[in-house]
DNA sequence: AATGAATGAGTTTTCATTCAT
DNA sequence: AATGAATGAAAACTCATTCAT
């Protein structure tokens, strides 16, 4: 009976998304066929819609998932460094990574559900740095300013991996000390 | 077979590129097919294959312009706050502008002409503000924590159009002033 | 692997063969995917084929199930009201088995088995009323005449479950009257 | 320019119906695929979707055609034969016409408009034989009858178009002559 | 005997591009 | 110069059928 086991199901589709997820980092949402995917995970096509009614919600839970591991990435480090920790975790992980961002970003140009998954991801992860704010300087858009930095290092990651990441958060950390002495 | 004016001709190429730039905005360069640019600018689909050789071209062209542009922005402004006029400028621009910036870094993963575009673009816009990295910083990254930071803010433009640009700006008027401080 | 009994072989077959013709009745013949028929049936898609070679194979004993069905009902009914009470019999009967009527004849379009078993099936329930032609009748046509009222009350019937049966049938019964009357 | 004449417009569809028309005479509204028809008409598969948005349409189209050259070939007989030469007219008519029929009952099962429309098609035919119906004849009923000998005339022709249309009819109008002779 | 995951050929449909007018 | 009808290759998606378990 080929009632397979919850954990393998669970597996296969995390095995086409992971396929999926490659060929979106490397082509892009739209420059991606059906074929593509079928062809990088190796399983047939009609398999994949199994799986998944569509591109578009493979497209939808490649960016959960991207949002959730930005999340419990920034959890699991220390309180007060998380943010630096953040930053840096973007020079460990793969330009494939960064390069999704690129793509989510784009598409959350078109989908109100993707803009707000994107907004609320980064804004979340950094409300605990909120108290971090020195005086005569508005938290809100210090925040604001430190997103900016961390998607900036993702948009140049994704330009090139070769990026010193090392020296890009020393800069930052700097920063940080200057504006918090005082 | 009228033979028209030149200024015509430019004309006409300016008014395809205008609709493409509206659409490929609104929906991304994928998610824009050839006729909804020829809906858009209300010329015949053969009219625009007798300026540009395809969509392809038509995205190059696009990008070419929009780093021009923000070229041109900067080297207008005056030299010295060059660069906080550079984010100030993103503030005043549509949110479409913002918005094509990411379908163009998204497109960038794909082409070697344009990732070389959009990263040249950038770094020779803040070239100048080479010099003004203080003692103990690195310059080559503090230049790039300053184009993250511009990355970032039109990231931020294209999800909220009602951000708010001057505190944001003063935020990092405020980082430059600390950081130039001995 | 069990052995079961003949009649739980019968059993099956013939469950499975239900489902079909509900769908087959709701939806047509090609309008019907073997997924519709397995949701409907409960049983596996693999068991399907272990009983019908295929949806061809399903859809030709439906329509000689139908047939047979049909020929059953005249020969229990009385020798001379025999056409009247097939009539009757599809008020009784309900909307599914007519619209499966105009399944059938749709497909038997394509099929020439089909379309013999179609012919045979009605013809041969209405040799038994030939001698009944009343003289300056030519007896052939009056028979197909007698079959299209029939065929006509199936369509209507498909159309409509509603329909007067009784009032139809007793205008039939009028016209036969007056026909045979000398 | 090839904005060509409105009458060219008009030929191009009908011929992309007329070929429809044919395959799905021959082989059924779901088993004609879009290539057959792109095969029967000569055109291209793209030129199809400019003019029909899909194949549902393309059917409802075919049948609302159908419907108005039935009522088209009524309102053009005598009006006191006028019942007697629609049935003619399916002799004269190819088998083809009569399969079409068959289809569209089909059809008709699951769609409500195609119900209504046969339905409403037919009775309105009819509607002016009412006045005919004699003394001790449900009026309602004897229209219903008619239209039930129009149909299974129909059926019949698909099946065997050798069918001998005229002794069929003779037999219709002895009927109804019987039937109006008090 | 029974399951249902897996297949892959076939379907509908879209869309960048061409070309006769 | 300009049109837009026409193309056809490629895309997304479906579904009858098989087979390992």
């Amino acid at each position: 009976m080929p009632k397979v086991s919850e954990a393998h199901l669970q597996a296969r589709r995390q095995q086409i998304l992971d396929a999926a997820a490659v060929c979106f980092a490397r082509d892009g949402f739209h420059r991606t066929s059906m074929q593509d995917i079928v062809r990088e995970c190796g399983v047939s096509a009609g398999l994949v819609y199994r799986y998944f009614s569509g591109k578009d919600e493979m497209i939808a839970e490649i960016v959960r998932d991207w949002h959730a591991h930005r999340a419990s990435a920034l959890t699991s480090s220390a309180p007060g460094a998380a943010y630096l920790d953040l930053l840096r975790e973007i020079g460990t992980s793969d330009a494939p990574d960064a390069r999704l961002a690129l793509q989510v970003w784009a598409e959350s140009v078109r989908s109100d559900e993707l803009r707000a998954l994107a907004r609320d991801g980064i804004s979340q992860a950094l409300e605990a740095t909120r108290e971090q704010a020195p005086a005569g300087v508005d938290p809100e858009a210090l925040i604001r300013v430190l997103i900016a930095v961390y998607q900036g290092l993702l948009v140049q990651t994704a330009w090139d991996s070769e990026l010193d990441n090392a020296a890009f958060v020393d800069v930052v950390e700097e920063v940080l000390r200057r504006l918090t002495a005082e």
